[in-house]
DNA sequence: CTGTATCCTTAGGGATACTG
DNA sequence: CAGTATCCCTAAGGATACAG
């Protein structure tokens, strides 16, 4: 069985947990598919699949049975719509968001055409805790 | 020419900031090479190069020089020691910390197995902005 | 000591077609 | 809608040797 895409975690390079949490969400892919779910609040394959990245079917696939087997992400069956799937964040994905929000801080000031949300922008440099706290509440934790 | 190793930066994506960023950082090797030189304040090739993750050297030597083509490093021959050349983060880079403690944070909360210097551990989880500041004194900024 | 230069391998990813 | 299944390709990285 030959891997094609990404389906495993690579192995632990030390002990240190910046090196740790590299090997996880150490990629190009791993840290927008987290950014759509817990900062635009995105559930569904389609939105994933809609960003402006345009990630392919098959590697967003493959990241969110990772996510799921890392216990990063819940998934359900949409009880209103009958065939949708419903992926929910937990705490372990939610406490990426601090790592997001200083991203997207640095992305900002380095980056002159960087474009994002105003208010997750002004939130992101002057009033973080706040902002996790009011995406939290939003994800009903 | 062919390319064996990576000397440039990869395309936009797109213009979202946290996009961004993670076109630069969003790899295996840029933080780590970024928590030597921020964190644990190295300076010299063979510093990095003696990390436990086992950095090869031609892929630390791309990384410096996307560095300091990008503005996060300057380079210069050491006054004191004839051959040494002298690494030393920018502001750029220092910019960086927050994330590299965010992700030190998120590292030591979920890998049971962290293990690192127990007063940056402490610092990120209860002081942040205070260690901040005092690596950037250490850094002379 | 600070890198280059090669060689070689493979994981990861883009494109696309297809299925329940 | 939510994925699988392929095919193919190449950037990225490991190993190693060696140069200034």
């Amino acid at each position: 069985m030959r891997k094609k895409t990404r389906k495993t975690l690579p192995a632990l390079r030390s002990h240190c947990p910046i090196s740790y949490a590299l090997d996880f969400v150490g990629d190009k892919w791993t840290l927008i598919v987290l950014r759509d779910l817990c900062l635009a609040r995105k559930r569904y394959f389609q939105q994933f699949l809609a960003s402006d990245e345009k990630i392919a079917s098959n590697i967003l696939a493959a990241r969110l049975k990772l996510f799921e087997n890392a216990g990063l992400v819940t998934r359900e069956t949409d009880p209103e719509h009958g065939k949708r799937v419903l992926y929910t964040p937990t705490e372990k994905a939610l406490d990426l968001m601090p790592v997001l929000l200083e991203l997207l801080r640095w992305g900002t000031k380095y980056h002159a055409k960087a474009n994002a949300p105003a208010h997750i922008v002004k939130g992101a440099s002057e009033n973080r805790d706040g902002l996790i706290a009011e995406l939290r509440s939003l994800h009903g934790k």
